[in-house]
DNA sequence: ACAATAGTGTCTTTTAGACAGTATTTG
DNA sequence: CAAATACTGTCTAAAAGACACTATTGT
C-alpha cells in the first residue's frame, strides 16, 4: 500500500507560431529508437531541481535556439497511458507555446533535424503528401494543443502572442484567420478588438499593407487585458 | 543527456459536491507524517498498469466508498514543484471530481479520518474558526479546482452533473449559486437553460418545493448538450 | 388568508452579424 | 486611374439585464 513505482517525468512542447498565413508546429525528427527517423514534439526530462514549466522552458530555448525567448508558455494537460513509450513508464506534461515567427530552428543534440510543420497538413484526414505519423501520442498532444489554442482566441487576448510588436491590426487578424480556418468579419473584428479596454494600445506610427499598394495600417502594442468578454466567436 | 530522474507519480483528487446550499470538498485527515493530524485532498500513486485518470477514479471510489461511481471527473493539472512533498520528489497530477450530494464518507486505510468541508471555510482570507490548514501545495490545488469549476458552469452544462436524476430547475439554480456565490436572475436563468437545446430535458412528474409550503417545480433530466454557447455570465 | 416557492412575460440595453461605403497607397 | 489594402458607418437581429406579474402549494 505504500509503493510508489517509479516513472520517468517529461515535458512535450508544442510550440506555435504563424508562417505564410498558415499555423504552424515545430517537430524534431528523432535521431534514437523507439521511432528513430519519424518526427516528434521537441520535449526532454524534469530535472532534479526544477519544475515541469522550468523544465519547458528550458527546452524551448533549447529547442528554438533563442535565448531571450519572448512568448507565451502554459500547461496543457499530462499523458500517462502506460504503455505511450515502449522503452518505460514515461509520463509527459504536455505544454502550449506561442510564438511570432521564429528563425528556422538549428538540429538540437539529441535530434537529427527540426524544422516548422503546417499543423493542417499534419493533422488533415487526407494526410497531405509528405506529412509524417508523429512519434508517440503525440499526434494525440497536437490535437488537444490546436484545440485549447483555438478556443483560448475566442476568451482571451492570446492572439497578441503571435505577432511581434508592433503590430497592425489585419495582422492580428491574420492570426484568427490563420488558427480558426476562416478570417473574422473585418469590420466587426475591429469593433470588438477596439472596443475590449486593454486588448491593444495604439501607437502613432503606420505601418506597411500586406502586398504591394494599399493604405498603411495603424500599429499597436499588446493591451494588459487578458480576457475577452463576452468571448469572440468562432466563424 | 540520456537520465530520467525517478519521480514517484501520484493524483491527487478534488471532490466536489453541494451540501446545505454551499460547495463541499472532500478532504482526508493525514495519518502518517508528513503532515499528519493535518487535512488533505484524497489520493494515491497510480500503478504501474494504469494511467492517471483511472488511478483518480479508483482512488474515487475507495476514498467516497461508492463503487458505482455517478459522476463527472477530469484532469485538472499538474503540480510538480521539486519540494512539495518533503519525502521525495512527487509529481501529482490533480483532478476534478463532482458529484450530487454523497453519504457522509468512512475513513479509508491510509487516513485517520474524512469529511465534506465548505470550501469557502476552507479558502476565505478571514480562516473561519476550524478551518485548517492544507497539507502539501493542495491549497493552491483548490484554488485552482474552484476557480475551474466556476469557469465550466459558465459554458458548460456542467451544473447538471452536481445533481441527482431527476432535478428540478430551482435545484439546479442553486448549484449555479453555490458554486459563484450569488443566485443567476431566476427568469433569465430558465430562459437560458430552457433555451439551450440540449441542456435538460422535461418529465412529466413533479418535485417537492424547497421549503414547506411552495409551488412544485417540473422535474428535468439531464441532455445531451454540453456546452452552452453564448455563455452564461457569472453575476 | 398568507407566506413561500415556482413559473411567465415584457421592456430596455447591449452586442453580434451582415454588409455598404470611404480613405490611402502603389503601380 | 485602377487595384489593393485599410478603415468607418449603419441597419437588423439576437441575447442579456432588470424586474413586474401570475400560479400553486402548505400552514
Amino acid at each position: 500500500m505504500s509503493d510508489h513505482p517509479p516513472f520517468a517525468v517529461a515535458v512535450d512542447l508544442a510550440i506555435f507560431t504563424i508562417r505564410d498565413g498558415a499555423l504552424a508546429v515545430l517537430l524534431v525528427e528523432r535521431g534514437e529508437d523507439p521511432y528513430a527517423g519519424s518526427w516528434a514534439l521537441p520535449g526532454g526530462f524534469i530535472e532534479p531541481d526544477e519544475d515541469a514549466e522550468q523544465a519547458a522552458w528550458r527546452e524551448l530555448r533549447e529547442e528554438t535556439g533563442v535565448q531571450q525567448f519572448a512568448g507565451y508558455l502554459e500547461q496543457l494537460r499530462t499523458y500517462s497511458a502506460p504503455d505511450r513509450d515502449p522503452r518505460m513508464r514515461v509520463v509527459s506534461v504536455a505544454h502550449v507555446a506561442l510564438a511570432p515567427d521564429l528563425p528556422e530552428p538549428e538540429a538540437g543534440t539529441d535530434a537529427a533535424d527540426a524544422r516548422w510543420w503546417v499543423v493542417d497538413d499534419l493533422l488533415a484526414e487526407g494526410a497531405a503528401e509528405e506529412a509524417p505519423e508523429l512519434a508517440f501520442d503525440h499526434r494525440q498532444i497536437l490535437v488537444d494543443a490546436r484545440e485549447r489554442v483555438r478556443a483560448k482566441l475566442e476568451y482571451t487576448t492570446l492572439a497578441t502572442e503571435f505577432v511581434a510588436e508592433p503590430f497592425t491590426l489585419p495582422e492580428l487578424r491574420r492570426v484568427y484567420a490563420a488558427v480558426w480556418g476562416t478570417p473574422p468579419d473585418l469590420g466587426n473584428f475591429r469593433r470588438k478588438v477596439l472596443g475590449t479596454e486593454g486588448f491593444v494600445t495604439p501607437t502613432d506610427a503606420h505601418g506597411s499593407p500586406a502586398g504591394s499598394g494599399g493604405r498603411r495600417a495603424l500599429l499597436y502594442r499588446r493591451g494588459p487585458a487578458t480576457v475577452v468578454s463576452p468571448p469572440m466567436v468562432r466563424g
